[in-house]
DNA sequence: CTCGTTTCTGACGGCGCGTCAGATACGATT
DNA sequence: AATCGTATCTGACGCGCCGTCAGAAACGAG
């Protein structure tokens, strides 16, 4: 296999200049904003190449269509979220535990709050089939699930967690609970529920069905 | 307030006759067979109407625009839902409290599968901060949160859950986990996880959580 | 069979899509 | 500084879907 060095393609896969870098990422930053501004279903590519005051033809010199150009972002948004398995790696057990499983959750909204718009596109086409999206989704939590499945073994192994949960399942529905609690904070928050009340019954969940404690 | 008789109207309000209602019903399952085949982006007013034999004029005779259509689908879907209530509302307590969570999930399952395409959609708009869509899926998960937070405070009562969990959190926490897992089942499958390992580490999380047992 | 009402549709202007051929900007070379 | 080859951009086009309206067709009450 040919050492892959990280050098951004065009959408006929040529070799970008400086120039043509920038045009790609104001593109990428424009869709990213759109797609945050309203909904999926409103993006228009017109609209993202008015944003950066070029024409819909450039558009297509760099992404052969607006999956593409979301699928980027998705990859971006996949590096900005291996640095949270730090809040895992260590364990929660000991004193201290379920304080690092708050920091956990306080590093997770404030990632989920970045790319909200990205990421839920990226599930919605997972879930619709589409296999590259849902090859993202996968890699973007593979670390986390990871972690999680090891934090269960150990409590099972303790006696802590009962052994008909499957650890890699458990795991996989930690970060579902958590994905999709957040947009519906907001919600909640409307219902008098008090600030902060979410993060920490989340960390409480989280604790209790990770270390079984 | 008028007592609101189930009269369905037509786009402009107008009391439709029995042909117009087989109209508008026919449209409704295109557009959810449709909806089920690819995804919301791809789906087209005139597909809809090609596959019921009639011309896209004739849709906008009924609804609006493809949101009303889907909205129309998300409480039909509501109305289906509020059955599973009886699966929690006789409490997890005592012996066999365990198999009454399977129950229940066997039963959301079912529930899923028959309308995951359109939950999907009304998912994703309410998420998106479409007031209609995120009015419908509040109503369509009130009786199961209810009931689960009933849950929470009398185990909370027993001294058998920590009092800072929110019981209205936890019990959407629990609704989003569930919601969330089943999308996820392919893939869960493809990683070599038991058949029912979902379901049964799925019941364990809830039962634990609910009961705190 | 007639006639008023309900229901349907053909046809149209508008707009975004995706593609091309040609225009423009860049920067290396002399 | 002028030239030239290449990288990058764009105007303009044909296509298909959208949403609307005026008129056509189907219905059913009498």
């Amino acid at each position: 296999m040919a050492r892959t060095t990280k050098t951004i393609l065009g959408a006929d896969g040529r070799v970008l200049g400086t120039r043509a870098e920038s045009t790609r990422a104001k593109l990428l930053e424009a869709t990213a904003k759109l797609l945050g501004q309203a909904g999926v279903l409103e993006l228009r590519i017109v609209d993202i190449t008015r944003e950066v005051g070029s024409s819909p033809a450039t558009f297509y010199q760099y992404f052969i269509d607006v999956d593409a150009a979301i699928l980027a972002l998705a990859e971006q948004a996949t590096r900005d979220e291996a640095p949270l398995v730090s809040h895992l790696s260590t364990g929660w057990d000991g004193p201290g535990g379920l304080q690092r499983a708050e920091a956990f959750v306080d590093a997770y909204m404030a990632y989920w709050d970045d790319h909200s718009a990205v990421l839920r596109v990226r599930n919605l086409k997972a879930e619709e089939g589409n296999a590259r999206f849902r090859e993202a989704r996968s890699k973007a939590n593979l670390l986390l699930i990871q972690a999680m499945s090891a934090m269960v073994e150990q409590a099972q192994a303790r006696g802590r967690l009962p052994a008909q949960m499957h650890p890699f399942v458990t795991a996989t529905a930690m970060i579902a609970m958590i994905e999709r609690l957040l947009p519906y904070r907001n919600e909640i928050a409307r219902r008098g529920a008090p600030t902060g009340s979410m993060r920490d019954t989340l960390a409480m969940l989280l604790y209790r069905s990770l270390t079984g404690r």
